[in-house]
DNA sequence: CCTAGCTATTACATCGATGTAATGTGAGAC
DNA sequence: GTCTCACATTACATCGATGTAATAGCTAGG
């Protein structure tokens, strides 16, 4: 049987209450009795268990993080900050999958309610318009990405400009037929509306025409659907002078394909990114990628997190994260 | 104020036991009550509190996942995996980062056993003669992986075996002088052993000569490393007529090396790599690998675990999970 | 009409830690 | 030597759900 608080005290001749406090040092405990209960408690191999702890005071020192995919690499940096910054600070995290079922988010947030988690990270999928209804019985939630409404707390890249800048930077070698690949029809996500509307606003600011054949559908942003969807554009079309992917993974697929094909990055076509996974570094050619901070995503987003726990009242915060276009081999002849 | 059994039982008109019946389901409960009670769970909006539940009972229905670095393509895939599976059975996974640091492992262990979690899986690191004194006060723990020790039930894929058939496969083509990319110094990894004694044998079964200017050691298997260790080796040796890297990771950042340098895969060198991680699909050229069920393993992982959760007693169990070899584009001509 | 024998329900105690309010202990002032 | 005051410590109740043992409500058999 584990010790528990009452255990201790009995070894160490006092109440369980004296060996809270000693654990918690809120309360003053007298040097001797402190030094007595320590030694109970190392020598009991003391505990404490935080399910007790946890209900008696309505915290649960863990906080969950919700990834549509974890497996991504984008999601898998965005998740390695967070934990780490997380433990840094004391917390607990929990890992959810949202996938593409926007009943996941559902039960999370009825999980989130039932005082097991003491805050939410959530990065929506498509969801921008979904079950995240923050309300009062909610716990604190921050939100990570584009979203079109204004929910929660955020934390966010400003895909438009970024989107206009790379344009601009794939623009200033003199390429004008850029493409896209990631666009979404109908309802997209917001970050691929944003990445789009900055993309044009480059084009307009250059006077050089929108050309609806350039935009590359691809509603999943992963390295298979993007080659597929590549693949399938080069059969009916001429190639593009430069090719910007809404994502590195998507960039990655985007330049098997060229290769298999026998096309030259960059000499053919230039490739850019967005994001700046750790692989797109080694890619072949490296890949030229909007970059920014992740760890500082993972502690804003925490910072605003701990802040809103502390008042639930206060305005809703937006932190927008720099970010800057890294040229690479795979733009530079 | 939260809505709690009490409430509900006030609302219903029953007692608080009749709720907690009607959720549990094995006490039997009259259809009228039942009704009664659920309609007043759902007026209330109400949720269970885990943290008292999970006092009450002794547990949290939460396991720990602990990984050396989540950020890894192959850390994320199997967490990934191991998220999924588990919320299909209705855990909550909590995750853990171990990194180098051997300390977190013993703060996961002490955690550990503060009842918050019913479980762990362990992917250790260097640790193989670690902190994991896996004694009667710990939770159920299922290892990842080769570990040299027989410490818990484990789960892993055969690496010598996979080792050997891989550098059997690179050499069915002809070639000889064939190196090696990850190995260690010293105490190295269980993983990097085995899959330097597969590579050997496979040598000597063929009847050629071992040669230790072949073998291109590398600490830590990340791209950065890879290509650190294997740009400088190129400088001071010619180039092998195949490299087999002991991660796709490693491979992915020797491939750029290659590139960078103007050899051509796999016409100059052959390279192969180990894990089939999803970006190795899409290498540029794609990748030949060790391919093995991430899903599996982490499905038996799970098994692994509840079984033992329910036997804290019985004998420990390995399981071996199948591999194959996959040739792709970065091997054959 | 009463009682044995069953089932549905209840009152109460409990899991372990901790806040509250009360008690005990000492030093220092008169 | 008594009284005050500050501080360390304690007893008790509490957080919310649930196991235990006892009770209430019912049918069927006599």
């Amino acid at each position: 049987m584990r010790a528990t608080v009452k255990d201790v005290a009995r070894r160490a001749g006092v109440s369980p209450k004296t060996v809270s406090n000693v654990m918690n040092g809120v309360v003053p405990v007298a040097a001797p009795t402190r030094l007595r209960v320590e030694q109970a408690m190392a020598e009991l191999d003391y505990v404490p268990n935080l399910s007790a702890r946890g209900l008696r005071n309505g915290r649960s020192g863990v906080i969950a993080l919700a990834l549509p995919d974890l497996a991504t690499p984008y999601s898998a940096e965005v998740a390695h900050h967070i934990v780490e910054v997380a433990h840094e600070q004391g917390w607990i995290v929990q890992i959810e999958e949202t996938g593409s079922d926007p009943q996941r988010e559902q039960e999370l947030m009825t999980r989130a309610r039932s005082n097991l988690i003491d805050g939410l990270i959530l990065n929506p999928v498509v969801l921008d318009e979904s079950a995240v209804k923050v309300g009062v019985a909610l716990p604190p939630v921050v939100l990570l990405g584009e979203v079109s409404q204004q929910l929660a707390d955020r934390v966010f890249v400003d895909s438009f400009a970024a989107a206009r800048d790379m344009t601009l930077a794939l623009a200033s070698s003199g390429r004008r037929r850029i493409a896209v690949l990631g666009t979404t029809q109908g309802r997209g996500s917001a970050a691929a509306i944003q990445r789009t509307q900055g993309y044009e606003a480059a084009l307009d600011s250059l006077g050089i025409p929108r050309d609806e054949s350039l935009l590359i559908p691809c509603e999943k942003w992963t390295p298979e659907t993007a080659a597929k969807a590549l693949g399938a554009y080069l059969e009916g079309n001429p190639v593009p002078e430069a090719l910007f992917c809404f994502t590195d993974s998507m960039a990655i697929g985007a330049l098997s394909v060229l290769w298999k094909r026998g096309l030259r990055v960059p000499e053919d076509i230039a490739v850019a990114g967005f994001d700046d996974i750790a692989d797109g570094r080694y890619a072949v050619p490296s890949l030229t990628t909007v970059s920014f901070d992740k760890r500082m995503i993972a502690s804003e987003a925490l910072r605003l997190l701990t802040e809103r726990m502390g008042d639930r009242t206060r305005g809703q915060q937006v932190v927008s994260v720099d970010y800057s276009v890294v040229e690479r081999d795979s733009t530079q002849v």
